[in-house]
RNA sequence: GGGCAGGUGGCGGAAUGGCAGACGCGCAGGACUUAGAAUCCUGUCCUUCCAAGGGUGCGGGUUCAAGUCCCGCCUUGCCCACCA
């Protein structure tokens, strides 16, 4: 008997495929349906842990079990080789970070390919080189041209340790996305990416994305956050101008009481420009900037602010109602202002409460009528209009719509739409990035450089310094350029592009990745594209998911692809877990690979990974689950040895039906798992019954060899996606030429195998006939006892012992006919 | 505060409304062996000799039948969050 001895064969399979060119796709190609089969690409930072290998693992199977039912499937890698972690060890190591970049990708290459990954490595794109971020900077110039890219003086999210301005996106809970530190507010000169031009398309298009996560869906809905409701207007007393206050509860205008303006307000700078208001609320604005962004939970943020001495008109009531700043109103949402229902939002209640501003319920339920007195927080469901003047008495649901058209008729207010999402900032102050390309010159102002001066190349022979400034600041030869319209001396733009705008397209660059013409051959892109299925993180549901959809609808809008969606499925793995919290290098509880695939073989990580859970849950690593899924391939390694001297000696017909129906349902069960979805760990079980009930034939010798054969066959077919090496080891141990992958389909389920001849028995329900009961064959009419209903319950007695109800014999379905 | 997903043995987890706990881990007993941390066999939800019950976070309901569907709670995790 030989060993399961992974090492002597593991890495010759990944030559011969390699050699073979078995995953290596001609995008001419026409013979069969393509299938593109996409895993996220990874930052290449240090090697990789088993916890990323679950998604390379993953998409594996899934373009192996794609390849194998007939579908030519293109598989790339690559690498999002931008980013501030390269440059941050620069400044600590001295290391150039295009020399780190590249050194860990040569490691995660080489980790990959043991790992036996099928890869057309013909197609790899790395998003650092000159020759990918032309095109990068191509699709910034063609937004550019669309007015879909621009400049302006914002106030942005910096994060101070990182030293460069972060995206919306990139801000969690007020601080970095990175670093965790508290992002601060500047006001900066930035290039923003019109993504809210889509909003709506972003926003209606999710219903084509059926085959998405519901999740990542809601998320991105909540994200871009649209709210219907009705924008009004305040007229100010003693002055033309009017405070305009978007509401979604236009049906509670009777009790807006006073009106908030955020403290960034451009009234509220107005007036203390023109002396208007009173040094308390000079200095509240003052003191409001320096703490705005200095607490991390705004929801706990004691509410605070000031009377501005200034009065508004209630369009509706025609009250004379006081003007405040206060800092729970928000600049970036809406109109920056609010009108105040202390009585049915919980917000204002707090804030009245706390100055002592007036109230009036304006919503009142049937049940409890509500008292002003008794009050202890806002009443913010809907309801019955009270003191509404006309409007008593109309649901809150139709005073929305009376009051609103009430409000256009007399020119109040409008109908109005609000979203949360906002502008994509894609400016970065530093240098490990796509430079932006453009240019200033004095006489001409912004000019975008001209396509056939592209790439603007990112100089690599620069100072790294801990300044926080980007080391292209300081470079002459890079910022000192001529103007490409007059000729003169000019400067380069010194930012570069935020590395989700390289990571938003480069599933076209996969293509044709050496395409020195242009950044994509629309007709095979059109081809190839959609992605038929995309793997990754749910870490990016609101990021780059929602970038690459942006990105992906506004090159169809410029015609240059006929497709409105990137990715027609989607899959979002769950984290691999050790000692409860997510395998990281910074916890220190990382698994490494390396050691494992030494002692067990790399089928036995690839095995155990899609072995462990749901791919689409969080898994707890278990060491111990690994030597499970090792001795399983041992057992598996082993049944095939003893079949070489096999020989039956006493088959049994019925031993043999059995075994053949158990393998048929076998191939039939994993098929639908893999068909329907991701469902590798029972798939994997199903495989581990047949091999059960196998070995336990092939002990007693009393199963053909040639039914033997046949499964042996099939069953190498089956597990390939899961554990390919062993799978080609062992087929071509029996004696089979060429691979598994070149030469075999997936098996068929012979459905007769399956089928169960039935026979009627009748039921007796209290002593009457009630129906009748069908039962599988092999259960003799003699073995049935007994069908009884009593106490409403039916109950089938075969020889002494009690089937509940319409259940199984002898492991077979049966159904009641009641 | 809002949204979403969960809660099943000692553990990871299975169950188109139809034998709850597949498969794997662990554990116990046995076989083989000089040896076993290899391998093979048997057992392994609880009460119980058997028989028979009970059992999927809690409380109700629908159904011949509920882990699964409905209503109300408790609880854990994730995402978003002064978004008017």
């Amino acid at each position: 008997m030989v060993d399961y001895q992974p090492k002597d064969f593991e890495s010759k399979w990944q030559e011969y495929w390699q050699e073979k060119g078995l995953f290596t796709i001609d995008v001419e190609d026409k013979t069969k349906p393509k299938y593109y089969c996409l895993v996220m690409f990874p930052y290449p930072s240090s090697e990789l842990h088993v916890g990323h290998a679950r998604n390379y693992v993953i998409g594996d199977a899934v373009a192996r079990y794609k390849a194998m039912r007939g579908f030519y499937v293109l598989a790339p890698m690559g690498w999002d080789a931008f980013g501030l972690p390269a440059e941050n060890q620069a400044i600590k190591n001295k290391i150039h970070p295009k020399t780190w970049t590249l050194k860990n990708i040569e490691r995660i290459t080489d980790q990959l390919k043991s790992w036996g990954i099928g890869y057309d490595w013909d197609k790899e794109v790395t998003s650092c080189e000159p020759d990918y971020y032309k095109w990068t900077q191509w699709i910034f110039l063609k937004l550019y041209e669309a007015g879909l890219a621009y400049k302006k003086y914002a106030p942005v999210n910096f994060c101070s340790s990182c030293k460069t301005v972060l995206a919306n996106e990139q801000v969690i809970e007020g601080c970095c996305e990175r670093c965790s530190t508290e992002v601060e507010e500047k006001k900066m000169e930035q290039w923003f990416l019109k993504i809210t031009d889509y909003t709506e398309h972003l926003l209606c298009d999710l219903d084509l994305l059926t085959d998405w996560p519901q999740k990542v869906k809601i998320m991105q809905e909540n994200w871009i956050g649209k709210s219907l409701g009705v924008e009004i207007d305040f007229p100010i007393i003693d002055s033309d101008k009017k405070i305009s206050c978007f509401t979604t509860r236009v049906d509670t205008i009777f009790g807006a009481t006073y009106v908030v303006l955020a403290p960034e307000h451009t009234l509220i700078k107005e007036w203390i420009e023109n002396d208007s208001v009173s040094p308390e609320v000079v200095e509240f604005v003052k003191n409001m900037k320096r703490h705005a962004v200095k607490t991390q939970d705004l929801a706990e943020l004691e509410k605070e602010g000031v009377f501005t001495g200034k009065y508004a008109i209630n369009p509706m009531t025609d009250e004379k109602i006081p003007i405040y700043t206060a800092n729970y109103v928000l600049i970036s949402y809406g109109t920056g202002s609010v009108m105040a229902v202390p009585t049915h939002d919980e917000r204002d209640f707090e804030f009245a409460k706390k100055y002592d501003l007036p109230m009036r319920v304006v919503i009142d339920t049937s049940e409890v009528p509500i008292k002003l007195n008794e009050m202890k927080g806002a009443y913010e469901g809907e309801g019955i209009l009270v003191n509404s003047g006309e409007f008593n008495g109309l649901k809150s649901e139709d005073a929305k719509d009376e009051i609103a058209r009430y409000m256009e008729e007399h020119n109040i207010g409008r109908s109005g739409v609000q979203y949360k999402l906002r502008d994509w900032l894609i400016s970065r102050q530093r240098y490990w990035g796509a430079p932006i390309p453009i240019i200033y010159c004095d006489q001409c102002g912004t000019l975008p450089v001209a396509e056939k001066d592209l790439p603007v190349i990112l100089p690599e022979d620069v100072e790294f310094k801990p300044t926080g400034d980007s080391p292209l600041k300081y470079c002459e030869d890079f910022v000192n350029t001529k103007c490409p319209k007059c000729g003169g001396a000019a400067k380069r733009e010194v930012d570069t592009m935020d590395t989700f705008v390289d990571s938003s397209w480069y599933y076209l660059r996969y293509i044709t990745p050496r395409n020195k013409k242009e950044a994509f051959d629309t007709k095979l892109v059109n081809k190839w594209l959609p992605v038929d299925q995309y793997i990754g993180g749910i870490e990016h549901a609101t990021m780059h998911l929602i970038y690459a959809r942006f990105i992906t609808k506004a090159l169809f809008n410029l015609k240059l692809i006929d497709f409105k969606e990137p990715f027609a499925k989607l899959f979002t793995q769950g984290m691999i877990i050790k000692d409860g919290v997510k395998m990281s290098k910074s916890k220190g509880n990382v698994v490494a690979p390396d050691a494992l695939i030494e002692k067990y073989g790399v089928d036995t990580m690839r095995l155990y990974i899609l072995f462990m859970g749901p791919p689409e849950k969080d898994a707890e690593w278990s060491d111990r689950g690994v030597e499970g899924a090792f001795r399983f391939l041992n057992r598996f390694w082993r049944l095939y040895d003893t079949f070489q001297t096999y020989s039956a000696q006493e088959i049994n017909n019925t031993r043999e039906a059995e075994l053949n129906r158990i393998f048929n349902l076998t191939i039939k069960k994993v098929t639908i798992d893999m068909e329907g979805g991701f469902k590798f760990n029972t798939a994997i079980s199903f495989i581990m019954e047949l091999l059960n009930q196998l070995q336990s034939d092939v002990a007693q010798c009393c199963v053909s060899k040639k039914l033997l054969s046949k499964i042996l066959e099939a069953l190498l077919v089956l597990i390939y996606p899961f554990a390919p090496h062993i799978s080609e080891e062992l087929w071509q141990k029996m004696g089979k030429t060429s691979s598994v992958l070149e030469n075999s389909l997936w098996p068929e389920c012979d459905e007769s195998a399956l089928i169960q001849e039935t026979i009627e028995m009748p039921v007796q329900i209290n002593g009457k006939l009630r129906g009748k009961v069908e039962v599988a064959n092999e259960a003799d009419e003699e073995e049935i006892r007994e069908i009884v209903l009593s106490n409403d319950k039916v109950k089938v007695f075969i020889q002494d012992k009690l089937i509940r109800k319409f259940i199984v014999v002898k492991k077979r379905v049966v159904n009641i006919v009641i």
